[in-house]
RNA sequence: GCGGAUGUGGCGUAAUUGGUAGCCGUGCCAGACUUAGGAUCUGGUGCCGAAAGGCGUGGGGGUUCGAGUCCCUCCAUCCGCACCA
């Protein structure tokens, strides 16, 4: 089918470049680096004995050259075909229809699977013009490179094993350990000398590269070349929703809209399908044709068009002239902190990458890198329950005829009325199954209909469309509403198994924040969810410990009002441990703020409320500037406390407190004394107090004599404000 | 195979960046108030041990007066990419 795409791969050395200037995660960066893929090598041309043509391969080891022995074509070759001798032809044709019948996906997860067939042709060798066998081999990608590969099976494990399966010659022409043993495994390793390589013997690895591109491109043989994994993005949707395309046809060429007939806007049409002919939906609009009488471009960008560059109408939302001005780029230049899920790493975010650098490439936008900042928080995973599932194909203990079907349960033969629609197993019955248990794949269940893990059947079966399935059970089945009994003792409970995954529709874990939201307040929701854990770390979902968040917002009203509801605020000056508890926390949770560290923000919290309650703090600057540190944590109640206090201007106006220092500074600190390393006593002294005080006193105090055991200390370690160490 | 991350009490996690490991919260134990509690409050809670003390941050080794933190090595788990030539 023919498509648009975008020339991504134009801009490919860039995406790969740009990274090292932006602040993303290591692993997203990582990830891109790898989907982009860019090797360097050599592309080498072997012309071919009995055609006019040449193959070109591509590969990153120039250097093996000489340990060439046979040549691999991609199935999807176009020269396969016109290769192939007469007496090969009809085993390359099964070949080939082999290939094309397995899957993408069979090839992928097949992969120690060696398949292959002899061309009949030969190749020759660039240098020594010695014949090589041409063969095609579905472990060359057809999508990779040229399609074609020169294998050296003596410094390649996957031409190892193709070589060993079709018993192809091995060359050796690098230098192995003595303990590697080249009948047993190739030597893929990019170091040692050159041997059996004519002008590259002697040569390390490296210096080989380099002097055989050279040799190759002195004699127009071939030429050095970098190579990329990244292919061109398919642009074209066959569906309704996405911009149109702003192309019209006129004999069958296509031509551009000119920017005064922009927008281009969908049209109406009766029904989201695509037509009986297959076209895409936007061909249902008959009317809907450039001066009344082109065809417009019927398919529509994909997603990632608009995602691409919103963030750039955000500038400027109301321009009407552009998508933003001069001016709003100018203020704006590009996104600060981006918060988004790894998911995106090779789709969304190099997408937004590319356009990105487009427009800066055409002036129109001032920096060629969407976000300065970007953090990957962790997804809150769903705890999915399962059912295992009978497949009739599959697994025989299931048969039915037309009329009637059976269940085969240790050796007892079961007849059921109907043919079920699916047959579930519980956990508790798997071990009627016996080894059978093991090959039955889970199907997950809507984890609203089970509890405590037991699947609520009733329930199930009517909002589930599943009135036709069996389930079975340790001592019988349910089916058709009923419980039909096949061994006493048994439970007829439906148990489900657990498995923790990405929450999704299609899993049926889906739990909604909802329930929480009713029973705690939306407060508590969202300061829970902080305190989960790190922001960056996935981890499933689970309410153990929300009662602990709750806990503290009440605590937190209680420093408010009294027992009896009374405000109990009163505007006096606050003590000192009163404003040390405060600014302690001013001072960690704006720190928190800059390092996305929210968890620790609210068990700083959870302290101050308590050290404050400890206090029985009421001052109303305190509260005030309490109020305000936690608004952006738990907006609802600050709100609610702000006003309660007088505030009339909403909390979220008002100004971020001031960490005052002072408040914390000590006079003395209760030294930690350890005795060879280990911690034993502490002993308070003032900061002030200098070095050989400390000693002194240190070495007489009893618990640190009773160390000693009478001998005296080969030193002692004094690091002021933190530690004394006493070493014997 | 390549790359990224993680490993600390029963559990979720914390540790001023080399200086008292286990903060905060759950859970558990005991107690108070209650007709009652899935409410509230108080105390305890890393492990072994009666105690003194010993052990303890995935395992092993190293640097250091001192290591969860730095270095080497091995192991396990999760995620991404993968016959990429």
């Amino acid at each position: 089918m023919m498509q648009w795409s975008l020339r991504i791969t134009t801009y490919a050395d860039r995406l790969l470049s740009g990274l090292d200037h932006i602040d993303w995660t290591e692993s997203l960066k990582e990830a891109q680096r790898n989907w982009i893929g860019k090797s360097t090598g050599a592309s080498i041309f072997f012309p071919i004995q009995s055609v006019e043509a040449q193959i070109e391969v591509f590969t990153t080891r120039p250097d093996t050259l000489f340990g060439v022995s046979y040549v691999t074509l991609a199935p999807e070759h176009d020269l396969v075909e016109q290769i192939c001798t007469p007496e090969q032809k009809e085993a390359v044709m099964a070949y080939l229809l082999y290939a094309k019948a397995r899957s993408e996906r069979e090839r992928m997860a097949d992969v120690k699977k060696v398949t292959g067939v002899f061309s009949g042709a030969y190749a020759l060798h660039p240098f020594t013009n010695e014949l090589l066998p041409i063969w095609i081999g579905d472990y060359v990608l057809a999508g990779y490179g040229t399609g074609a590969v020169m294998a050296v099976p003596a410094h390649d494990s996957r031409d190892f094993a193709f070589a060993k399966q079709f018993n192809l010659p091995i060359k050796q022409v690098i230098e192995v350990p003595a303990e590697h043993n080249l009948e047993l495994a190739s030597y893929d390793e990019k170091h040692g000398k050159l041997l059996a390589s004519d002008f590259l013997n002697g040569l390390d690895v490296k210096a080989a590269i380099l002097a055989c591109i050279a040799e190759l491109e002195k004699q127009g043989k071939g030429k050095g070349k970098t190579n990329f994994r990244l292919r061109d993005a398919i642009f074209g949707r066959q569906r309704y929703w996405g911009e149109p395309i702003p192309v019209y046809y006129k004999d069958d060429i296509a031509y551009t809209l000119d920017e005064s007939e922009l927008p281009l806007l969908l049209p109406e049409i009766d029904t989201y399908l695509p037509t009986s002919t297959g076209e895409p939906p936007l061909a249902r609009a008959k009317e809907w044709k450039y001066k009344g009488q082109y065809n417009y471009e019927w398919s529509t960008m994909p997603g990632w068009a608009g995602s691409s560059w919103y963030f750039l109408r955000y500038m400027d939302p109301q321009n009407q002239q552009a998508f933003a001005s001069p001016d709003a780029l100018a203020y704006w230049k590009q996104i600060d902190l981006y918060l988004g899920g790894s998911e995106h790493a090779t789709g969304h975010l190099l997408y937004v990458r590319f356009w990105t650098k487009f427009l800066f490439d055409l002036g129109l936008i001032p920096k060629d890198e969407p976000a300065k900042k970007l953090i990957n928080q962790g997804m809150i995973q769903g705890t999915s329950e399962k059912l295992r599932k009978l497949d009739p194909n599959k697994h025989t203990c299931y048969t039915f005829t037309n009329e009637q079907a059976f269940l085969t349960i240790n050796g007892q033969v079961y007849a059921l009325s109907q043919k079920p629609s699916d047959v579930f197993v519980s956990e508790n019955a798997l071990n009627l199954l016996g080894d059978l248990a093991q090959t039955l794949s889970g199907s997950n269940i809507d984890v609203n209909y089970v509890e405590k893990g037991q699947l609520n059947y009733e329930q199930f079966v009517q909002s589930h469309h599943y009135q036709d399935a069996l389930f079975l059970c340790e001592g019988g089945y349910w089916y058709k509403g009923q419980f039909h009994v096949f061994a006493s003792a048994g439970s007829d409970a439906i148990v489900c198994f657990q498995e923790v995954e990405k929450m999704s529709k299609s899993k049926y874990n889906v739990v909604t924040p909802d329930t929480i939201v009713a029973q705690y307040g939306a407060d508590t929701l969202r300061l829970y969810e902080m305190f989960l854990g790190p922001l960056e770390q996935s981890k499933p979902w689970s309410t153990q410990g929300i009662e602990g968040v709750h806990r503290f917002l009440k605590k937190l009203w209680r420093l408010f009002y009294d027992a009896n509801g009374q405000l109990q605020i009163k505007d006096e000056p606050a003590p000192k441990p009163v404003l040390k508890a405060l600014h302690k926390t001013i001072k960690k949770v704006g720190e928190d703020i800059e390092n996305f560290s929210f968890n620790t923000s609210v068990s700083t919290f959870m302290i101050c409320v308590n050290e404050l309650t400890e206090l029985k703090a009421n001052q109303l600057q305190v509260m005030k500037d309490l109020l305000v540190v936690l608004s952006p944590y738990a907006p609802h109640i600050a709100e609610e406390l702000w006003q309660a206090i007088g505030m009339n201007e909403s909390i979220a106006q008002a100004q971020f407190p001031v960490f005052n220092p002072e408040f914390l500074v000590e006079d003395s600190f209760s030294y930690p004394i350890s005795v060879n390393g280990k911690h034993r006593t502490n002993i308070e002294f003032a900061l002030d107090a200098d070095a050989s005080f400390v000693e002194q006193t240190v070495l007489q105090d009893e618990i640190v004599q009773k160390w000693l055991e009478g001998k005296s200390p080969k030193k002692v370690v004094f690091v002021k404000g933190k530690i004394v160490n006493v070493v014997i």
